[in-house]
DNA sequence: AGTGCGATTGACT
DNA sequence: GTCAATCGCACTA
């Protein structure tokens, strides 16, 4: 899924962004929200690849997934991080700030910068009118792997991916070298 | 019914 | 770099 995009039609204009930063949570594994089975809050992850899996965490922010397998598996990408492209005025004003890096490095603020809600837990990203996954727009750099962030289950496996040295991914150093 | 904690962020030193 | 805020859900009794 990396450097294709995300893009979101709202009332006030386009927004989108450049997908650089994912992590995945497979079948099987003991961070992952569907690891307990099917319940109302992840019945998202269930869904057939390439629906919106929106969860809320810590009280305070919320994430958007991309259910990653077939309908009746619970599996998806975490998405960490967006190069901005379009709608930045729109970004910067639900966000709070100008700086370009402060706007959608992080899972949070990446949901936040989108214009995203709840509502849109369970869309289908590949059909959807108003947001998709949209292809590349330019040839995507060499990706790294690292542990994924902020997770204390499965932390040793080596499931979250970046392109290198694009500015707009999140996390320490240490993860990105 | 009560409790613990998480796929984070923003404020502060 | 550290640290508290905050709330829905899963788990225990």
């Amino acid at each position: 899924m990396i450097g294709k995009t995300l893009v979101h039609e709202t009332s006030a204009g386009v927004i989108s962004g450049r997908i650089v930063e994912t992590e995945a949570y497979v079948t099987g594994d003991a961070a992952g929200h569907a690891y307990r089975g099917l319940s109302r809050r992840n019945q998202s992850l269930f869904l057939k690849r390439g629906h919106a899996y929106i969860c809320f965490v810590y009280g305070a922010a919320h994430l958007l997934n991309v259910s990653s397998d077939e309908a009746g598996v619970g599996a998806g990408v975490l998405i960490r991080a967006l190069e901005p492209l379009e709608g930045i005025e729109l970004m910067e004003s639900v966000r709070g700030t100008s700086r370009p890096l402060d706007l959608a490095r992080g899972p949070g603020r990446l949901f936040s910068a989108m214009w995203l809600d709840e509502s849109q837990d369970g869309f289908d990203l590949c059909t959807g009118k108003t947001l998709w996954l949209g292809e590349a727009v330019r040839e995507v750099g060499p990706i790294g792997v690292s542990t994924r962030i902020g997770i204390t289950k499965d932390a040793d496996r080596l499931l979250r991916f970046y392109e290198k040295s694009n500015k707009f991914v999140s996390g320490p150093r240490k993860l990105n070298s």
